[in-house]
DNA sequence: AAGCAAGGCAACCGCGGATTG
DNA sequence: ACAATCCGCGGTTGCCTTGCT
């Protein structure tokens, strides 16, 4: 038996939304805030199911939706997650503040795995694809390159599924060496470990941002960084105290001549001893020395 | 200028997990 | 314990736009 439809369809209006419509789904949701998607057609004069409606506010009305091509700062990370995660693009959604899964999708089907295939990696396994004898010295090169920057095995779903619950109860077990750049240098402010001055206040509940200045390294025009707690552990001295931490950075890059440059989500787990363990993005992305790196050197 | 193809993206569909009665 | 329902996710579709001939 299969499952009943989501809702009645007859009399519902398929298809785009009309501004009159956005309007009306606004509205509502600015004033009830988000309630059951089943009811609020109703209640918010739609000839719509709650389906479409919650797809249409998640995706393209919500305020803090950010519209607009994927920087090429987010196109990474993207591919980075993907290597990581697979498709599970509402998990990589997570790491990007702003963007939607769909969005995400979307542009992973339509720029990036061709961006891949042209540079002679599997979008799917992100393995360097089979080569054939024909082919020129730079393709292999750059296959070369991509076998060693593309490290990460996406998962299978079963294995998504397994990770997944791990990943909830804070235990991931990414070996370090597992971690690693696969983005050129040139583009990320280099920023040496002993440069960043943390100070605990400056690491809050994320919901408020609070940002600190850092000093930078000369080669980079980069002059502050923002650095934002993001779990429930999200005091800086919670570190010192607590073994095998789970800790969430929103980093912000500001340039003197361009203002906010971009910015970067890093997980990181820390072993019983404050080492660094794994992180969901490369540390050497921004600059960072793993090996001397412990714990932003707080312990 | 018209016709066609390809690209891009919003929206839909169906499945599966979570929740509720 | 089970069925019904809700919600979120990922895959897919189809329309609109853009570029090429």
């Amino acid at each position: 038996m299969g499952r009943q439809p989501c809702c009645d369809k007859i009399g519902l209006k398929k298809g785009p939304w009309t501004a009159e419509e956005d309007k009306k789904l606004i509205n509502f949701i600015l004033n009830n805030g988000q309630c059951c998607w089943r009811a609020l057609p109703k209640l918010a004069g739609l000839l719509r199911c709650g389906k479409s409606c919650r797809l249409r506010w998640t995706n393209y009305l919500r305020p803090d939706v950010k519209r607009g091509l994927l920087s090429d700062h987010e196109e990474k990370m993207v591919i980075d997650l993907h290597a990581q995660l697979g498709n599970r693009w509402s998990k990589i959604a997570s790491h990007l503040p702003g963007r939607t899964d769909n969005e995400i999708k979307n542009h992973w089907n339509t720029h990036i795995k061709k961006k891949l295939k042209k540079m002679g990696i599997d979008p799917l396994t992100h393995k360097p694809l089979p080569s054939t004898p024909t082919e020129n010295q730079p393709q292999q090169d750059q296959q070369k390159l991509a076998a060693e920057t593309l490290v990460h095995q996406p998962l299978t779903t079963n294995d998504a599924k397994k990770e997944n619950k791990s990943m909830e109860k804070g235990s991931i077990e990414c070996p370090m060496e597992l971690v690693t750049n696969g983005f050129c240098t040139d583009e990320v402010p280099l920023i040496e470990p002993h440069e960043i001055n943390l100070v605990p206040n400056s690491c809050v509940p994320s919901s408020s941002s609070s940002s600190t200045t850092v000093t930078t390294s000369s080669s980079s025009s980069i002059s502050s960084v923002s650095i934002n707690g993001g779990n429930s552990n999200n005091l800086l001295q919670d570190l010192e105290i607590l073994p095998n931490f789970d800790w969430q950075f929103d980093l912000g890059f500001w340039d003197d001549d361009d203002g906010f440059s971009s910015n970067l989500d890093l997980l990181i787990n820390g072993d019983s001893d404050g080492n660094v363990i794994a992180t969901d993005t490369p540390l050497s992305m921004v600059g960072f020395d793993q090996d001397s790196w412990k714990v932003l050197e707080l312990l």
